[in-house]
DNA sequence: TAAAGTTGCTTGCACACACAATTATAATAA
DNA sequence: TTATTATAATTGTGTGTGCAAGCAACTTTA
């Protein structure tokens, strides 16, 4: 049968898997009124205090046209700042952004629960790095 | 460091993932004008000669109105058909959706290639279904 | 057989992400 | 110093997907 096929292509389970994920990310993360993007960029920013937009990309694996937009976004709750320096613009977090940090955290960790309750932790941890390892080889190859 | 913090995430290595390989899919299913999702919709319809949109949808793991707005397309294109039955849309392919079959293979065979040469055969092969059962327990409790 | 509920599909709206083109600044070569 | 090239960020536009609400047709119950 077809679902054969299908459920033996990358490309269809990562993106089936990516989705259900997404969604309880979201669920989870709405609850601080953030998508989890987001929450992970202002983790970032927060981490170094002052960090280019391109850096910020690189961490997150998101192209710069993305991060400008989710900046904006961030910039308008008030939790992060833009400095233009050149032609840098270098963010760093706003004392509404930090006092998030907490909840982010809280967040994060109850994502890793919800899920690792259903696969096993030790099942979850090692699917999260085996994907892990895959996208840096794609991601590797793709770019040259 | 942050990054081992975001590694360690399901969510964030799920969906980069994701990224990486839709972009390589696209590329592939690019050469015959079709998106990936499009092709795999197209064969499921091409399987069984007559199907529900909500079969479809089932077969996806899409919402049914994504698969109103591809069906759309594929229509435009002319490679199925829709003929209305009471409250179902029963799809059928064309004789044009029929010679695309034979492509989409080749594009699925290619695009499996490209990741397995990448990964090596065994890995790419168990991460699919890893991650082929990872969503299928955790869509199962999201819908209860 | 009429009212109430259910089901399949569609529509309006929204979000995340990307690519390509553009702008603004910096670095290098002539 | 000027011209060229490279880099950082932004903007316009497009694609894929989803949710919530609505419509249309079928089913059940009274």
């Amino acid at each position: 049968m077809l679902e054969i096929f299908f459920k033996e292509c990358l490309y269809f389970t990562a993106s089936r898997l990516s989705r259900v994920i997404t969604n309880m990310a979201e669920r989870e993360f709405a609850t601080i009124g953030l998508s989890p993007t987001s929450a992970f960029l202002l983790m970032a920013v927060y981490e170094k205090e002052s960090i280019s937009q391109k850096e910020i990309a690189q961490i997150l694996h998101l192209q710069p046209s993305t991060v400008t937009r989710l900046i904006e976004k961030l910039i308008a709750k008030g939790v992060i700042v833009n400095r233009v320096e050149g032609r840098m613009s270098l963010i760093s977090s706003t004392e509404k952004g930090r006092a998030l940090v907490d909840e982010i955290q809280r967040c994060w960790t109850n994502l890793r629960s919800n899920y690792n309750d259903i696969l096993g932790e030790k099942k979850g941890d090692e699917l999260t790095l085996q994907i892990f390892e895959a996208s840096e080889q794609l991601e590797f190859i793709e770019k040259g």
